[in-house]
DNA sequence: TTGTTACTACGAATTATTTCGTATTCAAAT
DNA sequence: ATTTGAATACGAAATAATTCGTAGTAACAA
């Protein structure tokens, strides 16, 4: 039995998000990343220091400063919601989620040729 | 600009899933089909009565067992919430939602190629 | 040394969500 | 008629999540 009950907020999915794509990070630098800074300063550092406590992220505190990374990685908690998500929403289907997602967002010719491709690969093993 | 603010939390879906399967329904017959029924019979009643507030819900008062129905539809809610998880998880990637959902959920062949005929309708319209 | 600035720590207010207890009402059976 | 059972209404407690204010501290410049 693993630990696998992480469910990252939203709030704290947006810092995920941060961290997953620029890595290593001061608060500030997550701050400033945020697109809706609709809260100030300290929500974001105390945000992450929960995220802390909670062991989704690590940081160094050599410094004042303190450089924050996400412990969690990104692959496995998409995993997570997505799976979540066929359940909650979509009945257990995965077929019915990809049609949605498909169906709706202006996918581009290449993404569809790429999901093609992978759809062929899972079909061959 | 429509009212499209509709963000069911997870009690809400979960109702709204027995509705959406079962169509008109009384509290106790929803109650009873919710898998974890780890809340009493006045949380769902309750729950119930404020998706009627918002709208989620209407409600056949003429007896004194209320039915209830969904308002918003099913299609429109999955497509909200996924397009959600598109932009929060996946970086506004639909593609990347649809390989993680099928990499790790054993899909069926059948369920595969109803993917990929509906990607080949999708590249010729 | 003394300010000034940018940072962390952290308690607490605010808001959202879930949960339950209790009062009340209606209907059906005794 | 009276009792009993199942339903609704609704306030309020419990829990979760977000937000902010304020105090303290380190670094650094004047």
């Amino acid at each position: 039995m693993e630990k696998n009950n992480i469910k990252p907020t939203e709030g704290e999915m947006e810092i995920l998000q941060v961290l997953w794509a620029k890595g290593r990070c001061t608060v500030r630098e997550v701050h400033e990343a945020l697109d809706k800074k609709d809260a100030g300063y300290t929500t974001t550092l105390k945000l992450m220091q929960i995220m802390h406590d909670k062991g989704m992220v690590e940081r160094d505190t050599s410094s004042k400063t303190h450089i924050y990374n996400a412990l969690i990685s990104e692959e496995t908690t998409q995993q997570q919601l997505v799976n979540k998500m066929i359940d909650n929403v979509f009945n257990g289907s995965a077929a019915r989620l990809v049609m949605q997602a498909l169906g709706n967002q202006k996918t581009s010719h290449e993404e569809i040729e790429l999901i093609k491709d992978y759809l062929s690969k899972l079909e061959n093993k």
